[in-house]
DNA sequence: TTGTTAAGTGTAATAAAAACATTTCAAATA
DNA sequence: TATTTGAAATGTTTTTATTACACTTAACAA
């Protein structure tokens, strides 16, 4: 690294958040509608700027937390943006993160106090600078990942049932999965623990209610085991 | 994002370029040894500092270009680093990318004007920051970008055999591949051109040269085809 | 002509993925 | 209380992909 550097180089360096969330059938993403210049009230992904005393990961977990106060999720640095005109107003870098929370659980905590507003991944509204382009990265990233670890479960409730969790990776894969081979798949990978209880919400017979089961889950990893879906 | 900043948290941002190349049976990287202050002496990655002007990918072709007098190759931006104190003397963030080179084909280029040195990847000096960190994670980076997507034969040179090729992926992937099957492999993507020439440096026999054929590879892909290996 | 060295080649066995249809349960209703 | 209803639960066969494996060939050297 040449340290020979013009002061006139230093950059604002942004932090955006692609904040994914899942409700029945469909992934979502968290936008805000912007209350200040410049593009006021334009739809726009959360962000804010990275401060002296913090590194990259401290700052999408602040700026999450001040604008949705929803605190230890699940979240991913993405790609850095650096197009010299993608903020016209100003030279800003930003560095993307992707975020996975359970809507569900934090249904409350979104609710009014904070200008965010959850959008289909498949319909939502134009958005400032080069924040579709994060999401479409951000959408690449998460359907690669989520068959390689097993960050799907960040974005259901605590129990599910195998018709969720389905439903969650055909909506992330956007292709639809059979059945039988989906939860054969998912049995012999054996990380999750049946409960005792059913789901009676969507149909008479009931669905049993599955979790995550990280301890187990950490052995097999620490054994050699690679997740694989 | 929010537009209330203060001009205290402007920032360098740097990048730095992690350089393999490939010889005979190796993996090596591309490092300098650093002759300004501070850690002066000390090898480290190339880099440079983020110019007004320009992108991040500009700034990491310029570097590359400065640095070793090599133009148009394959770079991939890999990750920020952001730790508060990663550079004692001054609050920089760096973005890494890391870079394929032929290293036979610009062996002249690289020669003394350059303070650079090729090392094995598996036998590398110390290096300064968070240096081999990032050399890390483009080593993952790279095994899992091998297996999805050609940028293998940036390593070598444009005609190459498949025992060359075979060895470029043992050392990317550390382990053995089966001979036949690896070839039965590349045969069965069909992307490469069997030349009528041989190598005769490695047997009395001779082994045929291929070249990749980059035409046949995109028409491929936009016929739906993927890579995988 | 014989030896040496790496190159070149195909098939069988195993494992993984995909296709596919019927039965079960619990509540609602006749 | 018997019957209907709708989603849940469940295994096997077929197809495809991966792995394991050994001998022959070409060219030159001795």
């Amino acid at each position: 690294m040449v340290y020979k550097y013009d002061l006139e180089d230093k950059v604002l360096l942004a932090v955006d958040c692609i904040i994914f969330g899942f409700d029945e059938e469909d992934l979502k993403i968290l936008l805000i509608k912007r209350d200040f210049e410049p593009q006021k009230g334009n739809w726009s992904l959360m962000g804010g700027f990275l401060q002296k005393k913090e590194n990259l990961d401290q700052a999408a977990n602040r700026i999450l937390y001040h604008l949705t106060g929803i605190n230890d999720i699940y979240l991913e640095q993405l790609y850095t943006f650096s197009e010299v005109d993608r903020d016209p107003a100003e030279r800003t870098i930003s560095t993307a993160y992707y975020a996975l929370i359970n809507a569900k659980d934090h249904e409350n905590v979104l609710s009014s106090d904070f200008s965010a507003k959850w959008f289909s991944i498949s319909d939502f509204p134009d958005l400032i600078f080069d924040h579709p382009e994060m999401i479409e990265k951000a959408m690449k990233r998460l359907r690669r990942r989520v068959s390689t670890k097993p960050i799907g479960f960040e974005l259901l409730p605590e129990k599910f049932t195998m018709r969720q969790l389905q439903k969650l990776y055909e909506a992330i894969l956007g292709t639809p999965l059979d059945k039988r081979n989906f939860i054969n798949k998912i049995n012999s990978l054996d990380i999750l623990v049946k409960l005792d209880e059913k789901d009676m919400s969507s149909s008479r017979k009931g669905s049993y209610l599955y979790k995550f089961d990280t301890e187990k889950y950490q052995q097999k990893i620490s054994e050699g085991f690679s997740f694989k879906l």
